[in-house]
DNA sequence: CTGCTTTCCTTATCGGTGATAAATTCCGAA
DNA sequence: TTCGGAATTTATCACCGATAAGGAAAGCAG
């Protein structure tokens, strides 16, 4: 039985999960796989054409297709949208570095026609629909690229970071320390979101009313 | 004369610039500085360090120190560190994946409390205005990747990406091409950071009324 | 001036990486 | 049963970050 071009994205997803993007070698999927690694070169053109597709295998997993988002309630499927990607990416390891970088397949394209025909029913136009998907989505890589970072970084660290002791003469930081020690990701991920997308929300009313 | 440091930062990063963050090598670099490349290990511990120190002194040259922000004009400082941090990073090719993940120095704590003071003057709690800042400096980071990559990809790629063809059936997108195709970063960009801030300016007022 | 120490660098080398070339095996269709 | 493409192997390349061990040079104590 030879290999499948699937079975060794999912494989390498496994290995990504359990070694880091570090250790996802094309020696290790090799193994992983029961195979030389050259074999790999007849599946992918090269590493970053894995990627791409392990990318593309990631959020397949997480953003069920064909939904036909409602104008009335974009608020609600651009936070909705958001949190999925979200935990998409945060179910692999190094998942948003991973995907950084990858561009939107043309299979892609008419999802995204059909978000940005809901928003402009809602009464935005075009150009700005658009910047507002990705301005979602600029916020949503940054935030988990820090947070993967983060995680990352609290294995190699000893002790946690910003001790007490840096933060004696710095009240306010003292105050907000659970902010800066991002202990509760889900929160202030959140929150950011919920501002942005009010921040869009007044922008809506604002065309809406240019436009009438 | 020795070797010192700071001379190997700077070099690193014209090397960066150069050759982008690939190209960055030890052997390269060290080339450059008319060394062999294990001398540089006794300037920094592994490249990690070398990376850091060049994140330190990528933003060090384009934002000043010592500004006390104004609790009265807090959206244009946040707007203006974040368009300089911007410009920073844009400054050097991937700048952005250069800086990603670096924690900030204990030394750069204290600018920060400043910032959080005048927020806090504003009328936000301390935990609100920290995550303020975060949230737009990820929103930055974000933006700052994706725009590098994009530059990136636009020098391997062959042609335009999104070609007209492909755009075809998808009038929304045909009418936002110069958004998708990401042709004024900078406009793009600073949509974003608006819609962000004013989105941040509704909860400052909002938060104020609470307080008082 | 001597001899010890610290600084800074060199040579040699290690294990590992992505990738290619060329030879080879597998397997289904004719 | 043979033929041909699909799939994989073996061998090898140039390069990477990093370490060990040693040597030159400068400073400094006596």
């Amino acid at each position: 039985m030879a290999l499948q071009r699937d079975e060794v994205v999912r494989t390498a997803l496994r290995v990504l999960n359990e070694e880091g993007i570090d250790g996802l070698t094309t020696r290790r999927l090799a193994r992983e796989l029961g195979v030389q690694s050259p074999a790999l070169y007849w599946h992918f053109k090269n590493k970053r054409e894995l990627l791409d597709l392990m990318a593309e295998a990631m959020l397949a997993e997480a953003l069920p297709p064909d939904r036909t988002p409602d104008p009335a309630h974009w608020p609600d499927w651009v936070a909705a949208d958001a949190r999925a990607k979200r935990r998409a990416l945060l179910a692999y390891r190094d998942g948003a570095r991973v995907h950084a970088g990858t561009l939107p397949t043309e299979a892609e394209l008419p999802a995204v026609e059909a978000q940005l025909s809901a928003l402009c029913q809602a009464g935005l136009r075009p150009r700005t629909a658009l910047r507002l998907l990705l301005t979602v989505d600029r916020y949503l890589m940054g935030w988990v690229t820090e947070e993967q970072a983060w995680r990352q970084g609290a294995e190699d660290r000893a002790g946690p970071p910003f001790p007490d002791e840096a933060l004696r003469d710095l009240p306010l930081l003292r105050e907000a320390a659970e902010v800066l020690r991002m202990t509760d990701h889900d929160a202030d991920f959140e929150y950011g979101l919920r501002v942005l997308i009010d921040g869009f929300r007044a922008e809506v009313a604002r065309e809406a009313a240019v436009g009438e």
